[in-house]
DNA sequence: ACGAAAACCTAGCACGTGCTAGTCTTTAGG
DNA sequence: CCTAAAGACTAGCACGTGCTAGGTTTTCGT
């Protein structure tokens, strides 16, 4: 039972009819009687049968398949990859999905991916250097997901960091802050967008004079270290905008040990807005990158490329929005000046 | 460049030999000489080769892969894919992964894997009905991950529930604690293991009159419903054991709200270990369900199932063991007796 | 230098399906 | 009743690869 899976064949042979009506029948193509059409699916529903994509796939010359490369480990792809589901779906595209584990790299993944001969590919968050993208990009059409990369090397749909972190600030300074400090993360060139929004902002209000960096990362740890370097200065600032949520929340719990409310002494946001940052436990006003929208962006960046061979690599810029939720407040002063 | 990607017949043109030993090659197979090898590998490099996985499984008639159906909206499911893999890998199999989504049911899913020629597929906590579960494990090797069924259906891997809450109620009753109460997921039927844990523990602990049962499910509402309940009462339990992370992360936060101190006032388990409880932020005692070695046993049975065609499904549970983390201490009155 | 084994290489069929080009049967129009 | 068209169905090749069964060259022991 389990060495010999049905085939068309014997389909066709349980119903009496030749295999190429079979084949008819499961493409939905006209030519087969309704009666007929009935017989077959009956016993291909007792046989257990199902069309081998494989070989359909092999004899079309084409899968009808994007592959998407995740990681299930960074909390914002599985969002993502929901949503690519759907956007893919609705253009009658199928997804196969590589996911980078500790035992599989970007490398590996992709390579399977090809061996599928999926006719396009989306990177979320690929780390793959860029000569190596471009070389790629010649082979199929490929889509990155949030990475900033030069011009014209692939189809690139990203959000606008800087845009996102000015749009904390604007918040943070229209609520009465001026004292804002700034939590960024070196280790990725996403990054270095989201900084260049924050000195920028702080610029725009008149306050480059307050601008105040510290180091962090993706962790917790980061975050709370960078609150203990904040917590060290003689002027504690009334605000911190932290580069994506996890420091930000390192950055909280630290805080609050330390016995300083959130956001009555000091205002805190985000950037992500992953699940974690919706948790009312949390509760975070964080910086939101539109998953449906950057996914049905990098469907639709793929699609093109895939229909129409010649076309530049499509490249797409998505404005970030703020979620303002309970971490955000009137400065410590101001609410000093104006009580509840 | 997009409508025809290479072949081993370009490879070997390219190279001058033929294209059987450029396929000896890529299978590592003998009888190739390294210096043509080499060369092979070079030109397949140059043109982008790679192989096609669907005519290699085709003709081999056997795909060497494992389907792997997980929702990715479930937080527990990450980690269990990951380990899947590693576990997968080390027995040379390869996964492919079937998403749940809102555009996509498990028969989809299930479907998708079936045509892929998947060798056995492991489903992560699946909700098909019985009676589906045993058709499709005459077709092939099937493993359940997480979910209780009848002896016999199919190959199942899951942790004691029962086990795993009675941890919860021991911890709890030798820090002192004697009124704690439960809160249950209706749901879904993993729990009812969970919910008789707890029942049983606090029988064997002579502490059947302390019995408090509340209703909730997967959801911080929940969880926070509980505890408006909870602080509705005469006298608060001391301790409030939950059935899965989320509710007791609800939980937690009315009760802070409500001006209790945790573990100080109350102290609360979580169920699951998911990445929330180990936030520091949240730092909740909860139950772990190792998905490392729920992965190796699911891999593991299927393997079994896939090379001894006659073998009975494998059934196999896992102990859990819990993670003591900051949300639970001694209780109020015995805290008051020992202060410090 | 000879035979044999080892090393290296190739021809041809098969896997399950899609597609083109048909064949055979039924129906419709005069 | 004849013809043509429409409907229902089928024969056979092709897709890219693996495998069996060979073929040819090189290497080695004596």
């Amino acid at each position: 039972m389990i060495s010999k899976r049905p085939t068309m064949m014997d389909v066709a042979t349980r119903v009496g009819v030749s295999r190429q009506l079979v084949g008819l029948a499961f493409r939905n193509e006209a030519g087969v009687s309704s009666s007929t059409r009935e017989r077959i699916f009956e016993a291909a529903s007792e046989l257990g049968y199902s069309p081998d994509i494989a070989a359909r796939s092999l004899r079309r010359r084409s899968s009808n398949y994007i592959g998407v490369l995740f990681n299930p480990a960074h909390s914002s792809a599985d969002d993502i990859v929901e949503a690519l589901y759907a956007a893919a779906h609705e253009r009658g595209y199928n997804l196969i999905l590589g996911a980078l584990t500790a035992t599989r790299d970007e490398r590996d993944a992709i390579t399977e991916l090809l061996g599928f001969r999926t006719e396009s590919v989306i990177l979320i968050s690929p780390e793959t250097p860029v000569n190596e993208l471009r070389k790629l990009a010649k082979r199929l059409p490929v889509v990155s997901i949030g990475r900033p990369l030069p011009q014209g090397v692939c189809g690139a749909v990203r959000s606008d960091g800087q845009r996102g972190i000015a749009a904390a600030v604007d918040h943070l300074v229209e609520l009465g802050h001026r004292d804002i400090a700034y939590v960024l993360t070196r280790s990725l060139p996403e990054f270095a967008a989201r900084h260049q929004g924050y000195v920028t902002a702080m610029d725009r209000h008149g306050l480059p004079s307050r601008v105040r960096e510290i180091d962090g990362d993706f962790t917790e740890e980061s975050g709370a270290s960078a609150a203990e370097s904040l917590l060290a200065e003689p002027v504690m600032p009334t605000a911190v905008v932290c580069s994506n949520d996890h420091a930000a929340m390192g950055l909280i719990n630290r805080l609050l040990r330390a016995g300083l409310r959130v956001p009555e002494d000091v205002s805190v946001t985000g950037y992500d807005d992953s699940r974690i940052a919706r948790l009312s436990f949390v509760d975070l006003t964080s910086v939101r990158q539109d998953p449906e929208e950057m996914s049905t962006a990098a469907v639709e960046a793929a699609v093109q490329m895939m229909s129409d061979e010649e076309s530049a690599p499509r490249e797409r810029m998505i404005v970030p929005t703020l979620v303002i939720r309970g971490s955000t407040g009137q400065p410590r002063s101001e609410a000093q000046l104006h009580p509840r």
